[in-house]
DNA sequence: AATGGGACCTGCGCGC
DNA sequence: TGCGCGCAGGTCCCAT
């Protein structure tokens, strides 16, 4: 579910929800998640009385920054963090000391959670390349040039560019009118500048929406987004394109259903 | 270096 | 109603 727009969204409900408060108490139901190499019990006796300074974000990755230590937090397909009432289907969930819950939400259990005491615990966040709305055009362009991979499988390739997942690489392209299956690299100045700046546009306003809610993502009120409602290919197979009417395609690249207008992205 | 397939998981919608 | 299949917002690992 959570692509750059909604993980932002979350870090934003979170900084006016928790930030600043303590956790009393923290229960695991699904073990699996937490990726600490130590033990589990020294996780939740480690988190036990923390307070949660401020949550951040790096492409798709949530960091709770506690008094001591960080929270590294990826939500994958389907994980999400709620705030409020106590969640029957919460994964993982924290008492906070205003007595209400944080729940971390995953219908497919695919997200990781991992406590780092330190800064260089967090490397990981290194092989992550620029965020979107701080890439410039000439880097953009020099990147997209050295590539040798089609230009959809690049935007999801998170060490060239954090936070584009399925559906807004797939809205991008459309929006920049490029096939997807064109080689990163065929891209001329003004495309890939044309693209970039579709991209930044694109997640603007996925953000000002609360991001896209087709089945799972929920806000950190427990909130749908409306981003859903202005997406124009992602799973539009066979339906009529809203500019030109021909027939919007479905096709796999890197393993991913693209969708995209013949037409329209030359 | 890039790609395709599979793995990791659960759950929904659809056709029969 | 029940069952099997396709599909799903992400990423890693392996073989080619």
């Amino acid at each position: 579910m959570p692509e750059l727009p909604e993980v932002e969204t979350i870090k934003r409900s979170l900084n006016r929800n928790v930030k600043g408060k303590r956790i009393k108490r923290v229960e695991v139901f699904v073990p699996r998640l937490i990726k600490n190499p130590d033990s589990l019990r020294s996780f939740i006796n480690s988190l036990r009385g923390r307070r949660i300074e401020r949550v951040k974000r790096r492409g798709k990755m949530l960091i709770l920054e506690l008094d001591k230590g960080f929270l590294a937090i990826h939500l994958r397909i389907a994980g999400g963090l709620q705030y409020g009432k106590r969640e029957e289907r919460a994964r993982l969930c924290f008492l906070l000391d205003d007595g209400r819950w944080l729940n971390y939400m995953d219908a497919r259990t695919l997200g990781e959670i991992r406590l780092v005491d330190n800064t260089e615990s967090l490397d990981f966040l290194k092989r992550l390349g620029p965020e979107p709305f701080s890439y410039s055009y000439h880097t953009w362009y020099r990147q997209l040039q050295r590539s040798r991979s089609k230009i959809k499988a690049f935007l999801l390739d998170q060490q060239k560019i954090a936070g584009l997942g399925n559906i807004y690489a797939c809205e991008a392209l459309f929006a920049a009118k490029i096939n997807p299956f064109r080689p990163a690299s065929s891209l001329t100045l003004s495309e890939s500048k044309n693209l970039l700046t579709r991209i930044k546009q694109l997640l603007r306003k996925a953000i000002k929406y609360k991001g896209t809610t087709i089945s799972d993502y929920r806000d950190a009120e427990g909130k749908k987004g409306k981003m859903q409602f202005s997406l124009k290919v992602y799973q539009r197979k066979n339906m009529p394109c809203f500019v030109c009417g021909d027939i919007i395609q479905r096709k796999i690249i890197a393993g991913r259903g693209t969708y995209f207008c013949p037409t329209c992205q030359k």
